[in-house]
DNA sequence: TTATTTATGATTAAATTTGATTATATTTGA
DNA sequence: TCAAATATAATCAAATTTAATCATAAATAA
């Protein structure tokens, strides 16, 4: 059987059951779990279904309750690490933008007591910062489910009116050739704003993201000032030498 | 089963049931306690719930601070009553504001199903009504955390960009001689504010309020068209006679 | 043909997940 | 308040899964 047909025999099998783990797989394609699990890697890449320890899982499954939860759960070391170090950036007294990434969402705990002001579009992110020493304002508008987190004009135009000290922001994809790159406009367009609307822009960024680019171009890298990330000297030398301050 | 199956399950279960305790979570999920409890403390570090000692709790009802859950809890029977009356005069496809007040959190629970979407400014509503049929928009502004509310000139701007069906709202006191007054300049504003831009505004108020006046007059009666209240025929009369139409 | 790439499988090392045990902390009720 | 009951954290060990190499076989190209 070719490489082809076995893949999507593996898809079929996982949209139907939901779930499988890799031993069903390789007894059901007739192939060694070896082989499952190369194909279940390259698949996960491809955003075609969702890996688990063990097996994987329908996306639709995997996403329906919240993608944050499970983009939040993945690396969570690195994130701590990138959180506590973007905290000690904040000063007492600063006004400072968050947006909804899930590296920004760590820093709540690094946070809590200090005497600031927070404007965030994220509502996990007002739950844990919501009676805090911290001062909170929402940016309104629509809310994406998904996301849990608020978008669009409205949002932008919230934004707009604010001149904050710093901003703490993700983004999926970030490179010195194409600069910022985002999986959705909504997310640009908020990380835009706010990279805009702050004196000082500080990116959040696990090294899982760093080189990486997702299809929707949409800032040029100079928009920040600031990235802080856990990455290698290696992975990081390009960003120095364009002239980023990196954190790490 | 994959963990990540697992947490979506134990998610479900927390939602679901508001709170439940490690044994029974153990036990519904068939795997053992200890592993319930490494689940939550992720799933509370992701601020997906709130652990308690023993269990979790859905993030909607933790956290939220003593003033507003003691409002909540004071006078439930007469409070799920109209707000079940309210619920009734909401047709799916509605665009509705609602505002922080403690009755008007009551709906949340009869409304869950409606495909409608919900103006407001109030976080607990936000929480209780995310991840459910009915679409959010969210006030944006300074929070206000005795209230766990979004006040101030922001929100009301907020609020005169869009044109709702109908806004449900609760009031400090009313009366017929005085009309609306509150305890704060802030509620007073979003209040009128609702009732502007809205074709039907329906005040919930239980029997407690009616008759009463705060220290701050702000709006003449006649902005709402409905009272949706468990007052006796005696209290109702007065604001029958001036053209309110009552539901009771 | 021969060399080279590609896919697959086997083996071993590393990482992850889970459960058990014991010590510590928290809650509850006298 | 104290003590008993209960829950949690910390540590360790076992089982499982995955990643990393290497070797082999098949396919492809020169």
């Amino acid at each position: 059987m070719s490489y082809q047909s076995r893949k999507q025999k593996i898809l079929k099998i996982v949209e139907e059951q939901g779930e499988v783990d890799v031993k069903e797989l390789a007894l059901k394609v007739e192939t060694s779990e070896i082989t499952i699990r190369r194909d279940l890697a390259q698949m996960a890449a491809d955003g075609m279904i969702f890996r688990t320890h063990g097996g994987a899982m329908k996306l639709s499954l995997a996403n329906i309750p919240a993608s944050f939860d499970q983009k939040i759960a993945a690396n969570i070391e690195q994130k701590d690490y990138i959180a506590r170090l973007a905290a000690q950036e904040i000063r007492d007294g600063d006004i400072i933008f968050m947006d909804c990434g899930s590296t920004v969402f760590r820093l709540c705990q690094f946070i809590k007591n200090k005497r600031i002001k927070v404007i965030t579009n994220s509502l996990p992110i007002a739950y844990e910062l919501s009676n805090t020493e911290v001062s909170l304002n929402l940016i309104g508008g629509e809310l994406d489910s998904k996301r849990q987190a608020i978008h669009g004009q409205i949002a932008v135009e919230h934004i707009r009116r604010y001149q904050a000290d710093k901003a703490f922001m993700g983004v999926d994809g970030i490179s010195v050739e194409n600069g910022f790159s985002a999986a959705s406009e909504k997310e640009a367009e908020i990380t835009t704003a706010m990279a805009a609307h702050a004196r000082q822009t500080y990116l959040l960024c696990d090294s899982s993201k760093l080189g990486k680019d997702k299809y929707l171009k949409f800032a040029p890298i100079n928009i920040i000032q600031y990235l802080v990330t856990d990455a290698s000297q290696e992975l990081i030398k390009p960003f120095i030498d364009i002239g980023l301050h990196v954190i790490n």
